[in-house]
DNA sequence: TTGAAAGCGCTAACAT
DNA sequence: ATGTTAGCGCTTTCAA
């Protein structure tokens, strides 16, 4: 809908400078050149030889006005070069139009393209996007009391956060909307995928390709995802009857794959598979295991990852991974903090968006 | 719709303050639990028995305050959770606090730390950074317009733009610097790293490993970056006596580098060192070389890359890089905008922030 | 359809 | 030191 009418004005806009290019050949100037201080709607009244209003009207999704003071507002508005101030705009109206996001650093490295979508999203709207980075093992509060300090409409958060930012956020009237998190809290809505079947996925994949010992490095107990995917496996290796796995927990990167197996020495020889919280964290373990220990990957041992990330298709690597859909996780999420703007009463809705296991060279392939 | 409830909303608030001075002596419950709309400065002032401009000299850094009013107010606005509507402050100070930055997709991807600390920087002084992210070989242009829309009080772009862009920039009488970049325009300061002279290391540095014959794999005519890494290795053979490379173009990421050595074949091994434009396309180079065509790095061959990415210390490539301290520039950026904001007329400034190379294992070492 | 006028919540003269 | 008042640039009744 707001897309709708801010393509109608654009429309109406371009009709307009379609003609004057037409017209102005002559008129190179802008009039503004000198100027220091923006055209503001009543100087573009003056010009019109209309009122204030009339111009804002002009102006508004859904004002009204003869089709002449439209064209002589528009005019003198190209004229002067004039935009509506966007700040009085949300002064006015009470809303900031501003929407606050918070991602771990750990998601804003290897989630690029989504941030990407997810700013080129708001701003299709006119909106604009409140990044807020913060450590992965880190709660979100802090982040929602200034993101909501700066009146953001809505803020949707990829990290984990205590009841109480809820609860402000409620008192706010802020819609929160939380990505690959829960939190028992009604007024919260939540996009989730579907992590432990995912991981059940993969302990099914490593029992079918002959696996029985396999080793898991997460990332630590305050690491909420890492948790999360650490218990979807061990369900999962017990779904398919393989026995439980170590547990062995390191930092939630590169160095700290690596770490774990130099840990290990020798004794990583005992395992079939090693299953990681994340890419960077099975890298380093498969550098460690290949270089360091002298292991053949696949043959001698599977390694899979979290995240899909970029490097993880890179020739040297081929790393099996799962690939989440933060695309549309992002999206989404957006898209359900803006309906309870809406409607902020209603019911709380947790949406799931599918995620895919990629199998490339570091795993064996089935035998069926 | 939206309008109507916020008015009743506001009603009942009314309603409730009223009330509320007369019994809140001795309830303590925080007021505006189940408040809707937050509180004004005026409810403040009612509820400290002061006017509405003292509570704005309270929350002013140069407010003069008596002791006694100051914690009058402090206590008021403790008691209503009042914070400073910041978008009240914007219109009326005529600054958003909003500053831009343009980053193209490839910076946000390989430099997701700086990034970071960008935000942390402007979010210290209680600034919020508005980004907006477009594709490597765009010009910024319609970015910065949007950006200019929105009322940002700076920009900083690490993309190319036109003189229109910069035009628009100071006729909006908002300071714009660029990074990495330069343009010939009075007003735009720029933050650079020496980039001819490191390219120039890296010849000197192959020259003295042995290196003759040698590639350079660039990301075509449109990537300014690019062209300006290719420029500086060229002169830098010439300067340290080896031939003129071989110049390649290809994509600006993993599978141009892949691409570029695929289409060589055989014929790649008559060089002695490949050089990139960035890591990804070195790193695409590199597994092609070794995977596809079978040769070692660096004993056959030698390969650089630039930008020091994240995997280019992984154990399975070691790559030799150049850092750039794109955080610096960043800072260094901020810090010229918000200069120049103060001081508008002032010379334009070039500022230089150091890079380095880091000689990895795809190198050989020097003798010497 | 249009214009006048009252906010939105703050800052900054200005006066006391 | 404090209160009064006039903006900042919009949106939105309310009349005409």
């Amino acid at each position: 809908m707001s897309v709708l009418t801010t393509f109608c004005i654009r429309m109406q806009f371009a009709h307009v400078l379609r003609f004057e290019s037409i017209l102005t050949q002559s008129i190179s100037v802008p009039k503004r050149m000198m100027m220091e201080k923006r055209a503001t709607s009543y100087d573009v009244a003056k010009l019109a030889g209309v009122s204030q209003s009339a111009v804002s009207r002009v102006f508004s999704p859904n004002g009204s006005a003869s089709k002449k003071t439209r064209e002589k507002v528009l005019e003198a508005a190209r004229e002067l070069a004039f935009v509506p101030n966007p700040i009085a705009k949300s002064l006015s109206l009470g809303r900031s139009r501003l929407a606050g996001l918070i991602v771990t650093q750990y998601a804003q490295q290897n989630y690029p393209v989504a941030l990407r979508s997810a700013v080129d999203v708001m701003s299709e709207t006119g909106d604009s996007l409140l990044i807020q980075i913060i450590d992965s093992s880190d709660y979100a509060d802090t982040a929602i009391e200034q993101l909501l300090q700066k009146r953001v409409d809505i803020v949707i958060c990829a990290a984990s956060i205590t009841v109480a930012a809820a609860q402000s956020c409620k008192d706010a009237a802020v819609p929160l909307v939380l990505i690959n998190r829960t939190l028992d809290f009604e007024w919260v809505d939540q996009v989730v995928s579907p992590n432990a079947d995912i991981m059940h996925d993969v302990a099914e994949h490593l029992a079918t390709t002959g696996a029985r010992e396999t080793l898991f490095i997460d990332g630590g107990d305050d690491n909420w995802i890492s948790v999360e995917r650490r218990r979807g496996y061990v369900d999962g290796c017990r779904i398919h009857g393989l026995p439980d796995p170590a547990i062995l927990s390191s930092s939630f990167d590169y160095d700290g794959g690596l770490a774990a197996i130099a840990d290990l020495g020798e004794s990583v020889r005992k395992f079939d598979a090693v299953v990681a919280a994340n890419d960077p964290m099975a890298l380093g373990a498969l550098d460690a295991l290949r270089h360091d220990i002298g292991l053949d990957v696949p043959s001698d041992i599977q390694v899979v990852g979290h995240d899909d990330t970029e490097v993880a298709r890179y020739q040297s690597y081929g790393l099996t991974s799962v690939r989440q859909d933060m695309h549309n996780m992002l999206l989404k999420a957006i898209e359900l903090a803006y309906a309870r703007l809406d409607e902020p009463g209603r019911d709380k809705i947790a949406t799931e968006v599918e995620n895919e296991l990629l199998l490339r060279s570091t795993t064996k392939n089935r035998s069926d």
